[in-house]
DNA sequence: AAGCTTGTACACCGATCGGTTTCCTCTTGG
DNA sequence: CCAAGAGGAAACCGATCGGTGTACAAGCTT
């Protein structure tokens, strides 16, 4: 019923996964997941070690469809500047839909609160990789410092993900225009 | 063993449950907790209805002090921009502290997903409280849109707490750094 | 000293936790 | 046609969950 029935167990569990630990949180339990993703126990368990696995597969999963809807910018011939804008006009975007909960990746870490577990190894490659992104983008649209652009863009992303995460902002047009003064700020036109 | 055991039960409940819950997260099992603060579940069951009362409890608690640390500048002769400023010069110091995980209400209400959970209400409160007070240095201090300003710190101040609680940054100068573009481009001199 | 409150210790409740095992039903290839 | 493997249903494991009930030991007031 979570989803489409007709992937394979390790594609429904993973499936189920993302959008329920997302949903809910990390301390969703085996048995609902697995009722949810109509997979048994037992196949969990034979596809993945543990739980914990489970977790971390399924972020992995999500991150390269999550980092390709952030920065494909709808045409190529954008510059430094529009592909940066694009970003946060995505997360502005998303925040309007309901059961949005901002970066999947920055809330589980957030969860989790144990950089070593294997969830968090992965979130932390998916944000390092956007950052590197972000770094990118910067370089080329001739940023005065774009370790410390990337950064602060970064920041800015995350604070919008925790406070839509918290329920605490409706964010309109706040990150755009935040992210607006860094870019001047930092010489990118 | 966890706190000052001279204390009343209330209060040697509210300070580990503050500790506690910020350490290891709100999953952290009741038992646990009354253990920690040596207190019988007895009694916490008597000066609370439920273990979502207590969290809520603690935050409240927590609340005064949290502000007053990060507002209260050295002096009082202090420019708005300076006490602005001073505000996430106590993040970035608190940030260096192992045991630091970010705003210990961003991180309640990111965990409970929660809006309406007592905590949840609490916690927003607080936050609130401290968006008000930058609204009002940000005024005093001639922000062309003191409004537009107190969010832009908010969404940099949580994002610096996400990060640091994720354990995503080392953060050093990075919010002081960002939030001087942004009090220059608001025109707070 | 009696009686009350306060608090502790501890057994107990049903439910759920992560994880294992058994059994049975499908599909599929030889 | 039939064996083998994949996968689901469900019982089961010890541990823990939030929460309660009971019994007992202190301190207080009168």
């Amino acid at each position: 019923m979570a989803t489409t029935d007709k992937a394979s167990p390790r594609d429904r569990l993973l499936d189920a996964a993302a959008e329920l630990f997302y949903r809910d949180g990390v301390s969703l339990g085996v048995e609902a997941l697995c009722k949810s993703a109509g997979v048994s126990k037992r196949s969990m368990y034979q596809l993945f070690d543990s739980k914990d696995e489970v977790l971390a597969a399924s972020l992995e999963r999500r991150a390269p469809g999550y980092a390709a809807r952030l920065t494909a910018g709808p045409d190529d011939a954008d510059t430094p500047r529009e592909r940066i804008l694009f970003v946060f006009e995505q997360v502005e975007k998303s925040s309007t839909e309901d059961g949005y909960l901002g970066c999947p990746f920055l809330a589980t870490m957030v969860e989790l609160k144990d950089p070593e577990h294997p969830a968090s190894v992965v979130a932390r490659a998916a944000k390092e990789k956007l950052k590197d992104a972000f770094r990118e983008q910067a370089e080329l649209g001739g940023a005065r410092d774009p370790g410390l652009l990337a950064r602060q863009l970064m920041l800015v992303f995350d604070g919008a993900s925790a406070r839509a995460g918290a329920k605490l902002e409706s964010l309109d047009g706040l990150t755009v225009e935040t992210v607006r003064v860094l870019l001047d700020a930092a010489g990118v036109a």
